[in-house]
DNA sequence: TCACATTTGTCCGTATGTATC
DNA sequence: AGATACATACGGACAAATGTG
């Protein structure tokens, strides 16, 4: 944040506290504020931008909304430079969900189409790494479930590294919207130590497929999995039902 | 917004201007508020909510932001419902891309997935309305290109309208975001008549196939096109630079 | 435990800008 | 042109949170 932001010309059509929110947000996609970095304070923002502190204000909602700053009160507070824009678009993608009334059949052959196409690039481009990583992921996953706990998060995660491997950011992306929103859904229905467990099993012969270089065989067990994790979701039809 | 919201109780943990803001959301929610209706003017929200118009406006820019309401200046105007959180979820959708450094290789890779499914099940479940809405959507664009112009928008059209005859509105949504921010590609790359009008051409062949339920014929040109419209694209490949 | 500093959160009052009648 | 009904923006104040000494 240098001086010569000092010089604020109001755009015409533009209200100032958009015109603010977008020089930040210039200054992040340039790489001058960095995740990590800490803003000046409300008052300084005003004065350097020549506005009043309902403006800076403003901005900082949107940019806070928009996955950009977190905001933290009280001593050695303030808005700081983070990414979880994704994150933010997840609660979006959930809100229209909730307004188009989207079913969990919807999503459910959106997420099977999503991961065939995941599976079949990741066959491809996975390395040793992203195979450790499932690997160690699915043990994780064991290690839990025989404590009698749900290993719900780390079956989502399997799915996401899953995407990772592709090297494809958009997959992750759109992998990672439909997860949110089935997340969701998941959170409803009632725990079921049994159908996490075969998730788990499920998980450890895709890998073993993929490894194998099995596309066939990893795509018809891809197929077995999500179908079994459907019937379950079905059970709470109403899941995305109010809650704001 | 009926009287009894004049109960405001400041929720722990919870800012004001985010409790007014979804308790607003969650009355779009329940069909309370639809698209079209108009919120009381800022003051008025004020005393009701029982907090100050700072708060509100606050509360407002998340609502505004989110694509729940549009606000208009002047005699007259106000905080109108509207349901535009789709086209949100594109804005977002494009920081993140310029914040992750997505290439044009990826989206393209991605786009080709997701479309993919959506032909393979339109094929399927298109009703006569839809063949209808696409076939006039070709003679639309063949009419524009005729006259020299270009038809880039109802290009994007028709593959909109392919996601739409898939019933499914999650495939319609992902495919959406997708088209969002290859059209920003688009916008920066030299118009070039001759590759509109091929994509005509292969939109009409794509239909002709669909009506005649040939699947792997109709994929086939769909790979083609989109090939052809990714080498187009690839020659600005720095699409996605700046520009906040 | 207790003051103290810093910074966000919230409030009030007022003035200006903008679109419509 | 003038009155009206809004959003937009400003300035000053205090409350609340969160850390330090």
């Amino acid at each position: 944040m240098n001086q010569s932001e000092n010089i604020f010309i109001p755009m015409p059509g533009k209200r100032a506290f958009e015109e603010v929110s977008s020089r930040i947000k210039k200054l992040v996609f340039q790489g001058l504020l960095k995740p990590g970095d800490k803003l000046p304070p409300e008052s300084d923002l005003a004065k350097k931008f020549n506005v009043s502190r309902q403006t800076i204000r403003e901005a900082l909602r949107i940019l806070e909304l928009s996955g950009f700053i977190e905001v933290q009160q009280g001593y050695g507070g303030g808005s700081f430079i983070k990414d979880t824009t994704l994150s933010k678009m997840g609660h979006l993608f959930l809100d229209t969900i909730r307004l188009e009334r989207i079913t969990i059949e919807e999503l459910t052959v959106a997420r099977l189409e999503n991961e065939r196409a995941i599976l079949n690039h990741a066959i491809d481009s996975a390395d040793e790494t992203d195979i450790a990583a499932l690997r160690e992921n699915i043990e994780q996953a064991k290690k839990i479930i025989k404590n009698n706990l749900m290993a719900t998060d780390l079956n989502f995660e399997f799915h996401k590294l899953l995407a990772k491997a592709t090297k494809n950011n958009v997959l992750v992306i759109l992998m990672e919207l439909v997860l949110v929103a089935l997340s969701q859904v998941v959170a409803r229905t009632t725990p079921d130590l049994e159908t996490t467990a075969s998730a788990i099993r499920y998980h450890e012969k895709i890998l073993q497929a993929m490894t194998e270089k099995d596309r066939a065989g990893a795509l018809k067990l891809l197929e077995a999995h999500l179908k079994e994790v459907q019937g379950q979701l079905s059970k709470s039809p109403e899941a995305f039902k109010i809650s704001a």
